[in-house]
DNA sequence: CCCTGTCCATACGCCTCCGTATGGAGGATT
DNA sequence: AATCCTCCATACGGAGGCGTATGGACAGGG
């Protein structure tokens, strides 16, 4: 969050783009507006209407930004780990991690804010994006698993809600969420019900 | 949905509470402007500034009038059914089934339009009472169902969380949640995987 | 030394919403 | 019939956001 102090040579787009990807995150869409972005730029509009053309222009540079962020960090967690079982147990046990603390600029905060915005022409196509690219992933793992097609859906479901609910219920109320040792625990029972094989 | 259409005798605070919850269902705490809301209810200000003293207090009374009624209907739902399985699997169908179809007005529509903005000052009381009371229920059905205190309130955790995540699923991205039979069915093994007892 | 291009500040008009002030229509009351 | 009370329409001022239009600061190249 390298931000709103010191005195900069000269802003670039990418400057604006982060810190509508900060306000995003903890103001929602409505927070994306460019002149309070100007203010803790420690600018004007008028720099911001030199690099971009539109309010519309920064909203989708911010969302790009994002979905690119996001995909690089999935598949990090991905890469090591040969074991299906376990990488599939260390993937969860992150996300789920993550996702409490910080309320503010968190790591689930856009989904949120973009959850509630979700019908906006910009907005719809990158969170369909997005969403179907963790469910196919969820998916595969579960398929490697041993699960049929259609079971491994219905998981890769179950635990992406799971997943979205549990970061919601983190933002919102967090103190009805686990922390410390009890979250840690926790974490684990939920994992283990929803990697849970019955045959 | 009795509303903007047909010549009233006079308004009363009620329809202005109703509109609320619509709008605040369908656009979010943003939505519930007084102004667009006149003109929806066609009538004006004059009116709104009649019946309430504030945008707040509108507010307020739509939040109020919410907790009631999803009380009711949590209430509603347990009455009959006295086997606690049954019960369980039962709510669980109810909700989950609730939730998709119409994304405007659905069930669960206004939960996902708190969440986004769970830092008000007027919906941050009202999600916490209405998220406890719920995760109570959940909780005390999971160990009427056997399970330790403990692992009921996790269990209980996960089936909300689950629930919600649905329900932003299928609010942001219906095109990823399965409809008609196929619906039904993943509701069912979704409940098996969220109420299997292993011990 | 001037000139040109980059980057930003300031000022403006427009729109939408909030909240207030004021007056008026119409039924109820006496 | 005159008056009162309920409910609403209209008009206003102010705040905040968007986008435009200029002009200026400052660097580098000619």
């Amino acid at each position: 969050m390298d931000m709103a102090i010191g005195k900069r040579e000269s802003l670039t787009a990418n400057d604006w783009t982060a810190a509508a990807l900060d306000a995003l995150a903890r103001g929602g869409l409505g927070a994306v507006a460019v002149e309070p972005l100007a203010k803790s730029l420690g600018t004007t509009k008028g720099s911001f209407y030199w690099h971009f053309t539109d309010r519309n222009a920064l909203i989708a540079a911010a969302l790009e930004r994002w979905e690119q962020r996001d995909t690089d960090r999935v598949i990090a967690a991905v890469d090591q780990t040969p074991d299906v079982a376990t990488r599939l147990r260390k993937l969860l046990r992150l996300v789920f991690t993550a996702v409490v603390g910080d309320p503010g600029a968190g790591a689930g905060s856009v989904e949120l804010a973009l959850q509630a915005t979700a019908t906006h022409p910009l907005v719809a196509p990158t969170l369909a994006r997005v969403t179907e690219r963790r469910l196919a992933y969820l998916t595969s793992l579960f398929t490697e698993l041993g699960l049929s097609q259609a079971r491994a859906r219905d998981r890769g479901l179950l635990a992406y809600a799971a997943f979205l609910g549990h970061a919601q219920l983190a933002h919102s109320t967090p103190q009805l969420v686990p922390a410390g040792r009890a979250l840690s625990s926790h974490i684990d029972r939920l994992i283990e019900t929803l990697t849970a094989i019955e045959d």
